[in-house]
DNA sequence: TTTTGAGTTGTTCGA
DNA sequence: GTCGAACAACTCAAA
């Protein structure tokens, strides 16, 4: 008869790493003890003010519950709390005699004081932190000279020269369940939104959790995947891998998402997604060294940017209702799933901006707010982008024409008569200009512009002008 | 230290 | 319709 020994308990923190596969906290947790504790902590105040979008709550819900249901296969409860986790952490590890903590590392600055935070509060029981949510430790990938990218090609030159992304890690075999704790009832949190519209539109398109993620990695790579160089760009097929609510809860790995794509082939489609994979990469390394991302210009000169305060307009492109139909299209799809496609993203984003001259850190609030994929280093560093205040130096140019992009990558129409159909009737030629059309037209697809759908908020070509002539001052004034 | 080549996703104009 | 050049000058990363 073996002598009766103390559980020695350790206990995994879960943060944006909720899955059970390829989960380095979760391994090393079950290796560092005989039971473990599994503890999700709802810290809403650690995160303003970026704590987790409207949107972004509802998949929260239902990851969690989809964590708790996979946990408790192996008897061991999800132990949810609300609150500081500074202080319920270390108060739950005393409470079982926990000998370690284990989590991910996250890049958000908040996120970083929390774990900090945690870390002190423990005092002596150590608070281990696990790469789980990227590629690559976000200090180990440095210029010649030491130095942080600033520039995607160089720093994606660098990741795969590495070359060494290790296999993901298999589920564990088991999970043995540390001392009962109590725990609060998800359906308390509130998470799920009170606004109707939501949930349906959500519920049609979404699976969350680590099921439903390997599902969509899975007929990704079994067939979009060889086309995602053009597919990609066709927002009214569905040719994009739609993994980034997925990515950003950790329901699956970039490491997993590398490896399928390994699996998948190879060839100029799968470079392109894998440069995708990379730009996630990048967004979270440029947050993790430029904490000020999400609030401030990374170009200094943009401090200067004499922004519209225009709300009108901000609150017609928030609600679709711009009267150009590709990025009403596009808001509207936000709006309705939760999720808009890239190509879409970047029109409609550079049409703010642009055209309606209206800050970037007010798009990139309404996407926080409204996106189920909402990720703060991925948001504010694609607004930054499109902006022209991030990254990348060649922004003068690049005002997306809303017109030339819709007949570019939305030919047939599919994806605006999808989300807006009071327009479904136009014939093509005019589907993404209905202002250049002749009355007998508009009039025999039912349209009145000014009433059944808006006139255009402003001239595209005035707008253009204008966008230009603003930045140009900037410039100027030094 | 200085130099060199290049910079995710575009648009417009004119030949 | 198609194609190449222009669109500012600057910054980055490496040689």
């Amino acid at each position: 008869m073996a002598q009766m020994q103390p559980d020695r308990v350790a206990l995994i923190w879960f943060r944006q790493d909720l899955r059970l596969a390829d989960n380095p906290a979760l391994t090393a947790a079950v290796a560092a003890g005989q039971s473990i504790l599994p503890l999700y902590v709802l810290d809403d105040d650690a995160a303003a003010p970026w704590q987790t979008g409207g949107a972004h709550r509802w998949w929260l819900h239902h990851s969690l519950r989809s964590l708790a249901a996979s946990l408790r296969k192996f008897g061991a409860p999800l132990l949810l709390r609300r609150g500081s986790a500074a202080a319920i952490v270390p108060e739950m590890a005393r409470a079982v005699g926990a000998a370690e903590v284990h989590a991910g590392t996250l890049p958000e600055p908040w996120a970083r004081a929390q774990a900090a935070a945690v870390a002190a509060a423990l005092g002596d029981i150590p608070l281990r932190l696990h790469r789980a949510s990227t590629l690559f430790d976000f200090d180990s990938i440095k210029t010649k000279t030491g130095g942080v990218y600033g520039v995607y090609g160089p720093f994606a030159k660098a990741c795969h020269a590495r070359g060494d992304i290790a296999p993901p890690l298999p589920t564990p075999d088991r999970i043995d369940p540390g001392p009962a704790q109590p725990s609060d009832d998800l359906d308390s949190w509130g998470l799920l939104s009170t606004k109707p519209d939501w949930a349906a539109g959500f519920r049609d398109t979404w699976t969350p959790g680590e099921a439903g993620a390997a599902d969509r990695l899975t007929r990704f790579m079994a067939g979009p995947v060889c086309g995602y160089d053009i597919g990609r760009n066709v927002p009214g097929k569905h040719l994009t891998s739609m993994l980034s609510p997925h990515l950003h809860w950790g329901e699956l790995s970039p490491a997993q998402v590398w490896d399928a794509a390994q699996k998948a082939g190879s060839g100029p489609a799968h470079d392109v997604f894998n440069g995708e994979i990379l730009w996630h990469e990048f967004s979270a390394y440029l947050l993790w060294h430029f904490p000020h991302l999400p609030e401030k210009p990374l170009r200094p000169d943009f401090a200067r940017m004499q922004w519209r305060d225009d709300t009108a307009s901000l609150r017609a492109w928030e609600r679709g209702q711009t009267g150009v139909p590709i990025v009403d299209a596009g808001m509207r799809q936000l709006w309705q799933i939760g999720w808009m496609h890239n190509r879409v993203r970047m029109i409609t984003a550079s049409f703010l901006v642009k055209h309606l001259l209206v800050s970037w850190q007010a798009g990139e609030a309404w996407f926080w707010d409204t996106l189920v994929d909402g990720d703060l280093a991925a948001n504010s560093a694609s607004w930054q982008w499109i902006a022209g205040s991030g990254i990348d130096s060649q922004p003068f140019f690049r005002v997306f024409n809303p017109v030339t992009q819709g007949e570019k990558f939305d030919a047939a129409g599919a994806y605006v008569r999808r989300w807006v159909p009071e327009l479904a009737a136009l014939p093509d030629r005019w589907l993404h200009a209905p202002w250049t059309a002749p009355a007998d037209v508009l009039a025999r697809a039912d349209v009145a512009l000014g009433d059944t759908y808006p006139k255009p908020l402003v001239d595209l070509a005035a707008g253009r002008d204008r966008a230009l002539a603003a930045f140009k001052t900037m410039r100027q004034v030094a």
